[in-house]
Order: structure tokens, then sequence, then C-alpha cells
DNA sequence: TTAGGTTCTTATCATACATCAATGCAGAGG
DNA sequence: CCTCTGCATTGATGTATGATAAGAACCTAA
């Protein structure tokens, strides 16, 4: 077994002795995935969290006009799941897919649940992990409230430079909420104010 | 103490003893607020949640053109808070302001904490309200990313019938980040689709 | 009741962004 | 090496929404 990323990550997240993190870690699957293929699919039942080990995946959705969205980015060290699928038990509206050829660990959402009763430390860490996420989601929704496409694109750079660099233009614009037609116009406005001054 | 609302419904979401609730109620402050008045301002640090017994609120931020963007309405028995500022002990990014005389339980963070480590069905029950907040705030990213003015509005008005009425045009525009003209020219326009069909 | 402030509507014009279509370009695989 | 394919760029054009301004409708309070 090797999740020497998601041992490392609890390790330095969560004040619990080592031998209990790793009988933690035991307990999960680890899996490889190719470019492209999915871990989990619209309608399917999200029972797991993905703890990224390497690789990049994705969170999208598509729209009734058949129109993706992407919801986040998962680079090495996240984590990525539906919760609104896992913790109600409801099927998922959105896909998880991998950009890069990836290897992730699959957390049960039992295990979870179980770990969170057992171990008061872990619960805590599971709870700052909604508290970020809830944080991400909120800032993501006031920036699409009030910014235009260029601040949207400039924040995104600050945020996931190392993001940027490892997916297709396209899906950054998918992310941004424009077209890849747009987003490209704004670079190149963005390369010529730059080169002015 | 007259916090009718809180008890009614922890007590239908909190599996616990009627004794053990009404001590956590005893807890808290009641406070009643004017029409325009602020619970909570940009820069303050947010060390409460507010249970809306009567009234309504509205959380927003102010962007650097001086614009404002709602982020939640908070009609009775809803939560509201800014967790970011309040788990993470941030200075807050929002404000939070009563849109009609309301009245409104004081939580004080700490006390929730404190709750959550001593009652598991209350941690359990802290854990349902954040898969909720992360729930709806999907639900808008996905809304915002993907839809035009009418369907957001017609959304709205499918999720939030009762506020709706409750509040001025204006901040339903602000809440779906379009402009007061607009949402009126949407209405117009649905208006007579309907009047046609 | 009038007066004064909001809020909503309406109209015109401006603009950011989408859409559609053509071309360029680079990497992958034969 | 060449071709194929997917992605980025560019231009022309359309459209939804923003900005501005003015008037209408509505409330509230004197």
């Amino acid at each position: 077994m090797n999740s020497f990323n998601l041992t490392t990550y609890l390790t330095s997240n969560l004040n619990i002795d080592e031998k209990e993190i790793s009988s933690i870690v035991e307990n999960c699957k680890i899996k490889k995935v190719k470019k492209e293929q999915f871990l989990l699919r619209e309608d399917q039942h999200c029972n797991h969290t993905f703890f990224v080990e390497k690789g990049l995946l994705r969170q999208f959705s598509i729209d009734e006009k058949g129109k993706e969205h992407i919801l986040s980015f998962a680079p090495e060290n996240w984590f990525v799941t539906d919760r609104q699928s896992a913790y109600f038990d409801k099927p998922s509206a959105y896909y998880i897919q991998a950009l890069e050829d990836s290897q992730v660990v699959i957390i049960d959402e039992n295990f979870v649940q179980l770990l969170s009763k057992k171990i008061p430390a872990f619960s805590d860490f599971n709870n700052k992990l909604l508290h970020n996420h809830i944080r991400h989601l909120q800032n993501r929704i006031n920036l699409l409230l009030s910014a235009v496409a260029e601040d949207r694109y400039l924040q995104f750079i600050k945020m996931y430079p190392d993001i940027l660099l490892r997916v297709p233009q396209t899906m950054v614009a998918s992310y941004l909420g424009i077209t890849p037609e747009s987003l490209s116009r704004v670079r190149k406005e963005l390369a010529q104010k730059n080169f002015k001054s």
C-alpha cells in the first residue's frame, strides 16, 4: 500500500498517534485512474471521499444545454467528493474525472462517519475541512457576483498558478464561467497591457 | 426569555432531552433589531451565530466599486453567521443587516464549540447544518455559472416564494447578480409570455 | 391632504460576452 | 516525416445585460 501523501497529510493535520493514522490509512483503498477516466458520474451515489495522491481531478456538472461547468479542480493533497450525495445519500448531480493519470485514495463515507464518532480529533479535522470548503464556495460566489471576466481570471491565476499550467485553457474558462474564446481575448488584452507598462 | 422558535426548532432537529435543550437556550441572548440595523459589519469579528426568531435578515458584501452583493437571506427559523470569520477567527468580509424589525437569538461561537464537544447529537446537528450550507452554496454556483437572468429568477421564485414577497425587488436582483433594471425587464417578459399562453 | 422619499418601470444607448466560423498550431501516432 | 486531432486564436456579428436618466407608482410621515 502506497499512500504516502495521505499519511503525511494526516500526520501534519491530525493531532493523533502515528499508529492510529496508519491504521486509518490501512482501511482505505488505492485506485489508479487513467486520464479521462471517471470516478463518479451523474446519478450515481457517491459513497466515498477521494484523496488525490498524484495527478489531477475535476468535478463538474452538465447543464440542460449540454454545457460543462467545472465546480472544482483537485490536485495532489486535495480531497474531493460530492458531499451532497455522500452525506444525504442522494444520486449525484456531478461528475468526477481524471485530467491526468492519477492515483487516489478512496475513503469510504461510512468509515468517515465511524472515525468521527470514535476519534474526536478526526471529527474536528473533518469539521475544519467543511469550513474550508464553505469559505472557498463563498468566495467563489462573491467573485461570480461581482467580478468581470478579466478580474476572475486574474484571481484564478493568483489562487491556482499551478493548476493554470496543467489544464487546457478551455477548462479554466469553464471554471470561470466564460467561453474559451472570451478567455483567449482576455489573455490577449492582459498581455498587451503588461507589454505597454 | 422568549425564544419559542429556537426551542421548537431544536426539539424537532436535535435528538436530546427537552431539559437539555432548554438549558442550551437559556444560555443564549435574545436581541431585537430594528429594520436597517446591523448585526455585523465588515472587518468586525463575528463571534456568534444568529438564529432568526422573527423578521428577516440579509448577509451581503460590498465590492470595490461600492456595489452590494447579497449572499443570503435569513427569514424565520434560519441560522445565519459568517462561518469564515467565526471559525477561523478572522475579521469578516460581510455585513448582516435586518430587512424587517426582527428578533434574533445570539448563540456564542464558543458555546457552539463547547456543546459540540459535550453533546454528540449536537455535533451531528451542526455537521448537518454545514452540509446543508455547502449544498446550498454549490447549487448557487451552478446556477450562476449556467443560467441566464430569467432562469435564475424563476429558480428564485420556486425556492423562496415567501422571501420574494418580503424584500424589495432590488435586493432580489442583487441576490441574482443582475441589476434591478434587468430584473424589471425579465419580469415584464415573463408576464407577457404568461399572458400569451 | 400634501410633500418627499423609495422603489419600480421604461427608454436609449453602451458594452461585455456569446456565438459562429475560419485559421493556425502543436503534439501524438502512424 | 506527414497527417490527424484537439486546442488556441482571431474576426465578424448578435444578444443579453449594464449604465444612465427620467418618469410613474407607491409609502410614509408631517
